[in-house]
DNA sequence: AATGAATGAGTCTTCATTCAT
DNA sequence: AATGAATGAAGACTCATTCAT
């Protein structure tokens, strides 16, 4: 190794470059592959009561290595909301890429991705009302929630906003995150009749932000 | 002691009620107690994270009367929360006595409310998304919800509402709750600072609700 | 009352000493209540698992009933085997009152109570084996235990065995406990299973112990 | 190291291995520790009341290593029995190896087994009569009462037992079992006259399954 | 970088017993 | 004598995190 780095430096450089993106890329690869089996297990079971250990096993890292990823786990559930949030900007950022949507649409939109995803939901709650967050994750987190709330606005601007943009996009996603804390758990009900039931009252709240009603 | 019961059983019947009376009202004092310990513990700290030996410390008894009034822990979490909503329904009942109240003193009532008490809010979060909930506490819980539920529509059509003065309650509802969600945690900003804007918030709801808006 | 006692000395004795029967009468029967209701929660679980709130209430007493006639649960069980144990020994003594029963019939009478009642074996292995005993609890055990072997060993002799008759007692006791320990659970054998081959193994021991055998 | 993997791919698998092998070892060294350990208390007292941290105080590790080897307290006590329970059979193989032994030898051996080990006796009477335990452990438990039976049953065999050798297997071992729950606990008796005793009668079982007797 | 065994503070819950009424 | 609420020590077990290999 240190032969070669003395008679071709300049190839080694990009050799130690290469690798080093090799390893960047692993890392990444990784790290998506904890990420994943963390989802893939909220999705089965409430996200408070999932251990690291089942997050190492069902991912088929070691525990150890889950810290080498992340400091702690809240760190590695923020980072699973993290995504999931930038996912939805994403989402947000497609629909309207062509033509504005409406404000139907995007309400609709929203409501059936909280369905898709409680974890989300519940971890936007968790994080929002409790959690203990260090600086740092705290600060991550108010960057995607403006994030969201931009697009929002941005999508409320391009549906014929004019004034209070700002406000109406806070009270509208208050609105629809309210939706679901009031009914995920409605009693005696399918998920086929909450989704139903919220996606109507995303609707009633979509036109009543319109001003079609009441 | 024979003499008397022969003689005069109904003072004696008097006497026996009067003494379980007693015993009644003393065991719902102490219950009480646990209650508001329980309470006062919560608005310091997250109340997941709270014991039920800080519980019996906080309340001044043992940890095993805890247990004499409660089967476990999660059903002294629902009582506070069913009191707290019990609370509400009859603050809602008092507001709108005399005089209707208008859809903007109600929805600032509420979020007053949940500033006021966050706990009960983390507790609607909780037992709504997560919880694992015993049949009967399931129950409680849905009626309760039911009975907010049915003030805040009796509230709407004093206000007004003809139509669908149902499932407005519970766009209503929704929205205001998702206020809480959505800002309860306003990055570096002071209590003072949170319930004004989450004031701003419900009103602009109500405004939006009575087609005052946008 | 003090007067009567004066002007009738005599028939207040009468009537005191009537009315300590009656006393005594009543605390008897309560209780036989407890220990009844102890023996039939033993019938239904393991007795090391009866706890004194359970007791209490299928006796329909209150805990401190209880502990008014006994200062402990270990006394309240070992009554309860106590009782059992006499209650073998007046069933052999039937058996033998008219014509001595043979070996076989002792041995499958006392195999066909332990099935019939293996709290009791449970409990003889108890105390047996483990359980702290007070001094005089341990005496009333001993005595108990030893009245038993007196009758085994009055059988024995009323059978035809002249030599050795104690000692072939103590072994012949042991042979018939040691088939419930060793089969009383029999992997995937019903109770009639079980009961038809430990009678199998009483008889077997029967024999062996008459010499009709190997 | 890459060089090294090419080159001799053997004896890094040699290597890893060896290292897999260590760790096995080192396993089953801790696992024997905590075993070691806990047969210790149990020598001192009742099984029963030995709890999880005695045991790993006296075993030098902390609980959750206990928890890391045993998935509870049962599984533990139970493969202290089953270990006793091999240790038997071995004994029996051994002593058998050579010229088989007669039936006096095994059972005084068996009786000196139990002298020697009453927590072995104890955890039998415990597992088979009242604890429940889960399907696996279940059929741990039957399939060591069935070896040991087997090897009674070869003894028995090896003896001159021709006929009938399997249910007269089962009803020595029910014998000689009995011994110790009858006398384990006499009344006022040192250790050693207890094992005098129960060797004594042991002796007598012995003569009389070989029909020297009565 | 990956591993996973070790750690142990901390949790909820149970239950025999007491004692004031 | 009967009651049963109060007690609190004690128990089994969990699980995020560390760290030596």
């Amino acid at each position: 190794m240190q032969t070669n780095q003395i008679e071709n430096p300049g190839r080694n450089l990009l050799t130690k470059k290469r690798l080093e993106d090799l390893k960047q890329t692993e890392r990444d690869s990784r790290r998506k592959i904890i990420l994943d089996a963390a989802l893939e297990l909220f999705a089965v079971k409430d996200f408070r009561s999932v251990t690291v250990r089942e997050i190492s096993r069902h991912a088929g890292v070691s525990i150890g290595t889950i810290y080498n990823y992340y400091p702690n786990l809240t760190e590695l559930f923020l980072d699973v909301f993290l995504n999931c949030a930038a996912e939805i900007t994403q989402m947000l950022d497609n629909i309207s890429s062509k033509t504005p949507a409406s404000l139907e649409q995007l309400c609709e939109f929203y409501i059936t991705y909280l369905n898709d995803n409680m974890t989300f939901y519940q971890m936007m709650s968790h994080f929002m009302l409790g959690g203990e967050l260090s600086p740092d994750a705290t600060q991550k987190l108010d960057e995607i929630m403006k994030e969201l709330m931009n697009r929002l606005e941005t999508a409320l601007l391009s549906v014929g906003y004019k004034t209070n943009s700002r406000i109406t996009a806070h009270a509208l996603f208050s609105a629809l995150n309210g939706i679901m804390i009031s009914y995920a758990r409605y009693p005696g009900k399918t998920d086929k009749d909450i989704r139903r039931h919220t996606l109507r009252l995303a609707e009633m709240i979509a036109d009543v932000f319109s001003g079609k009603k009441p």
